[in-house]
DNA sequence: TATTGTTATACTCTATAACTATA
DNA sequence: TATAGTTATAGAGTATAACAATA
């Protein structure tokens, strides 16, 4: 993502040509199809968020932790399906910006609790409205029964 | 990607506690199911491309190259959708592995013509069948009528 | 002037391995 | 022994900006 500056997509549109010869064989692979999809959700999401300077996965952290004030690291890894060292890379630059903070759990000091400061909360009270823009963005090309279905798809693809 | 070990996901499954819990908003997010679903086939397909030491934006680019023998590297670039700078620090890579090879144009010199060398056709030959069992395992969990809806909708995000 | 491609730079994500500390 | 988290390291992808060559 990049920190995404407020700029047009360096990606240019298809030519018409190139459009017409399509991608053959490729196009029957599901898993480019879906590189693609997150490709171009990816850039959205980054023109979206270039002011707020957050990536798909700090806001779901941000989002995680608000809903779910003092969850585990571990439990944070499990929910957005990365590793550990992952996780402390990420954790470490939003406490860097003060946007959250580590307390060892009481019960088992093994843990790190994970909380917003108060800067965290704001920050992600304004990447709500930014999801809702970028969300918007990116249904209104579906009814919502196919949001509905493509959801349920994806579901089965993660688990 | 990260020329991919052969190893099990270091990615722990769900403890039942926090699978039962929800991600609560987030799950109505169609971003982020997007997001987790591309997250697993990426790791899926790292597992099955670790002999090959291939990533799937490189095979996506032996695939087309050898569809498509002599398209220029901007046409390449629109094709998967990256910049010009991506495309070719991707090409420098396969280049230097001795999988392709680039060529000037006749017409217009300042285009590059891609073309196979005969280690990129032999490497892409055992890329397919690895694509297959990867593509098996992705699909296995939907009807084929499913598949072609889910592509269909993939296929309205990105273009 | 516009297009094609390269290079330098930089940041995020991802992952492994080795490590500390706690249980 | 097993789990939680950190650190060091590394590679891939993405993108911007400045640049050279060609059209």
């Amino acid at each position: 993502m990049g920190i995404t500056r407020n700029k047009q997509s360096a990606i240019a549109s298809t030519p018409a040509t190139d459009a017409r010869a399509g991608r053959g064989d490729l196009d029957a692979v599901l898993g480019f199809h879906l590189r693609l999809a997150h490709g171009a959700v990816y850039r959205h999401f980054a023109e979206t968020f270039s002011e707020l300077e957050l990536t798909q996965k700090q806001v779901s952290v941000l989002w995680l932790v608000s809903d779910w004030p003092g969850l585990s690291q571990t439990t944070l890894s499990h929910q957005l399906q990365m590793d550990r060292a992952t996780t402390t890379e990420i954790v470490n630059r939003l406490a860097a910006r003060g946007l959250l903070r580590r307390a060892t759990m009481a019960g088992d000091r093994r843990k790190l609790a994970l909380h917003l400061l108060p800067a965290g909360t704001r920050v992600l009270a304004r990447a709500r409205k930014a999801v809702r823009t970028h969300e918007t963005w990116l249904k209104d090309r579906f009814s919502s029964a196919e949001v509905e279905m493509l959801i349920a798809l994806l579901e089965r693809i993660h688990g």
